[in-house]
DNA sequence: CTGAAAGCGCTAACAG
DNA sequence: CTGTTAGCGCTTTCAG
C-alpha cells in the first residue's frame, strides 16, 4: 500500500507537500507539483478515504433510508428508480453510497446511530413511515436531510405534482365523455391528500358534483386492498364509468378483478393507475396512466442533499418535479 | 462527539480498557465492563468506524459492482432482486454496502480502485461484462471477489441451476405433447450454453432430434431483438407448436408480437419465458416460466464473500441454486 | 513555496 | 486485569 510518505520520499520533498498537491492547494509550485502527480501515478498511489475522512470529518458518502411495509425492499419498483437516480447524481459529484438501516450485524441500532457510526454526511429518505419516532430523530437531527414524498416545514422534499397528476387524469377522463368517476386512493399521506385535491379540482371545474362515495379507500401497491376495493364498487347498484386506481399494479389487480367479475376493460369499464412503470406498457390493454419522473426526483434529492452538505446550509426547499399524462387503451370514450 | 477519551476519563479508566470492553475483549474485568458500557451508553458514545477502520484496515463494507447494458441500472428486475438479497445478508452480519463505479466525481478510476479508496473487504459482482479488462483486473485483484452467473476456475460464483431450468421447461412442454420447440436464447455467455444444453438434453431424451433452427438468436431483457427473433419465426414455412423466451420480459414481447400477426397464445402457439418475475403473473395469459431464486442468490453471494473476508482464505467455490418450474397459462396442451 | 508536528478516534502490542 | 504508547494515512496550522 502506497501512502503519501512514500512518494514524498520518492519525491525528496515533504508529505505536507505531497497532499497539497494532490488536492490542489495553490500554494505549491507548478513544478513540484508536477513531480509529484507523476509520481504518485508511477508508484500506483491510492488516496485512503478512511484516513481522509478521519481528518476531514467528511466521509463523501450520502446514506439512503429506505423501509418499506411491502418487504419488496430495493426490488419496489418506485424506489428502485429514486435510488438509481440518486446514484448517479451522487455518483457524479464524487459521493458514494450507503444504505442505512437499524439493525446491523445483530446490533440493534437507531438510523441515525448508523449515520453516526459511518459520519454519513447527508440522508435521502424515501417510502418510510415518516411519523415513526427513529425517523423524526434522524430528521431532527444535524444530518442534512432530504426526503421524497414528504411534507413538513422542517425538511428539504423532492415531490412529483401529485395534485396536477389526478387532476390531469381526471379531466382526460372526463373529455372521454366519463362522468361517473371512482377513485380507489392509497394510504392516507400527504401525497394522497394531494391527489385527492386533484381529483376534486378536476370534477369541480367541469360541473360535476363531488360525493364521498367516489372515494374508495385502499392502499398503495398492495394487492388485496385493491382487489377489495374493486369489488366494493362491483358490489353497488350502479357501476362507475372509470376508475382511477393508486398506482399501476392496483390498476393491473383491479383491471383483472373486473374482468373476472365479466367486465370488459375499457369497453365497459375505463381504468387508469398512476405512475408510469414498464408494466403498464406490457399489459393489453396498455394502461392509461400519469408518469412520475422518478430518475429526476432521485437526481434532484442527491443533488439538494449535497448542496446542503457542502454549504452547510441550513435551509430547506420543496421541489416539485412535473409529471407526464401517458394515455393507453385501458381507457376509451363513454359510450 | 464522544470519544472512547471522554468515556474513559468519566470512568477512571484508559481509553485501551475502554476500547477491550467495547469490543468484547476477554482480558476485562466484569465490574470495569459493566461500568464502561453503562457510561458509554449514558454519554450517547457510538463508534467512528473511520477511525477504527484505519487502524485495523477492515471497513465492513462490501461493493457491488453492477453494469448493464441497457442502462436500466438499479431498476434491472433481475438485479434489483439479487441486490436486495446481498444487502439483506451483508447487513445481517453487520457489513454495510458500497456501490462501486468508475467515474467518481468526474474522476475516472478502475474499480479497483474505488475499492482501494474505500478500503472496500469484498466485493460482489453482478450483471457486468466479464471480460472487460476493469473487471479482470479487479477479479485479479487481493481483494475477495464473488460473481453471479459467471464461469472462471479462479472465482467463487453464484449461479442458477440454469441447465435444469431449461431442461425441466423443455420436459414440460414436451409432457404437452409438444415437439416441435423453438429456443429464442439471449447473448453468449456460459449461462446460455448452460441453458441451450438443458434445452438439447431434454430433447434427446424424448428422442426428439435436434436441428439448429431451433435456436434462434437474441438478446435478454431487449425488446427489439426478441421482437425480430419472433419476427424470424414467423417468416418460416412451418410454425412450431411452442417458443421458448430468454426471459419473462423477452416472452411478453414475443406474445405481443405473436398477436400482433394473429395467432392467439396459448391456442396457437405456447409461450414461456425464464426468471419468474412478478410481470409474469399479472399478464395474461400468465406465463408459464422458471422462477430463479434471485433473493437466495444474493444472500449466497453475500455469506460466501464475508466468509472469504474473514477467514482470508483464497479458496473458491462455486454455488449452484435451485430452480423451479412455474406452470402458467402461456403454455396448453398441444391439440 | 515547503516542511515539522500535532491530531482525527481507535486498536494493539507490550509492560506492569 | 489495566495502562502506556505507538501507530493507521491524511490534513492542517504555523514557522521558516
Amino acid at each position: 500500500m502506497v501512502t503519501i510518505y512514500d512518494v514524498a520520499q520518492a519525491c525528496g520533498c515533504s508529505s505536507a507537500t505531497v497532499s497539497k498537491a494532490l488536492n490542489n492547494y495553490p500554494d505549491v509550485s507548478a513544478k513540484t507539483r508536477e513531480k509529484i502527480l507523476k509520481k504518485a501515478k508511477e508508484l500506483g498511489f491510492v488516496p485512503n478515504l478512511q484516513a481522509r475522512a478521519l481528518s476531514t470529518n467528511k466521509t463523501w458518502n450520502i446514506g439512503v433510508l429506505f423501509e418499506d411495509k411491502s418487504h419488496s425492499g430495493l426490488t419496489h419498483y418506485f424506489f428502485s428508480q429514486v435510488l438509481q437516480g440518486v446514484k448517479e447524481q451522487a455518483e457524479e459529484m464524487g459521493y458514494d453510497i450507503t444504505f442505512i438501516s437499524k439493525n446491523l450485524g445483530g446490533v440493534e441500532m437507531s438510523y441515525l446511530e448508523h449515520c453516526n457510526r459511518r459520519k454519513i454526511d447527508g440522508v435521502v429518505i424515501a417510502c418510510i413511515e415518516f411519523d415513526e419516532p427513529m425517523v423524526q430523530e434522524l430528521m431532527d437531527s444535524d444530518i442534512p436531510v432530504v426526503a421524497i414524498d414528504y411534507y413538513s416545514e422542517h425538511i428539504s422534499a423532492i415531490m412529483s405534482d401529485n395534485f396536477r397528476g389526478v387532476y390531469e387524469l381526471t379531466k382526460y377522463l372526463i373529455s372521454l365523455g366519463h362522468k361517473d368517476i371512482n377513485y380507489v386512493f392509497g394510504h392516507e399521506v400527504y401525497v394522497t391528500e394531494e391527489r385527492i385535491r386533484g381529483f376534486k379540482k378536476a370534477l369541480e371545474e367541469e360541473g360535476i358534483p363531488f360525493s364521498d362515495d367516489m372515494l374508495i379507500k385502499s392502499k398503495y401497491s398492495e394487492k388485496q386492498p385493491n382487489i377489495d376495493a374493486t369489488k366494493v364498487i362491483l358490489g353497488r347498484d350502479k357501476l362507475p364509468s372509470a376508475i382511477l386506481y393508486p398506482d399501476d399494479y392496483s390498476a393491473i389487480w383491479g383491471i383483472n378483478t373486473l374482468r373476472a367479475h365479466g367486465l370488459r376493460v375499457p369497453e365497459d369499464i375505463s381504468v387508469a393507475g398512476f405512475d408510469g412503470v414498464e408494466i403498464g406498457e406490457l399489459v393489453s390493454p396498455r394502461l392509461t396512466t400519469i408518469k412520475q419522473n422518478t430518475s429526476r426526483m432521485g437526481k434532484q434529492a442527491s443533488l439538494k442533499c449535497i448542496q446542503m452538505i457542502e454549504s452547510k446550509s441550513d435551509d430547506f426547499t420543496r421541489i416539485t418535479v412535473g409529471v407526464e399524462l401517458i394515455p393507453g387503451k385501458s381507457t376509451m370514450a363513454k359510450k
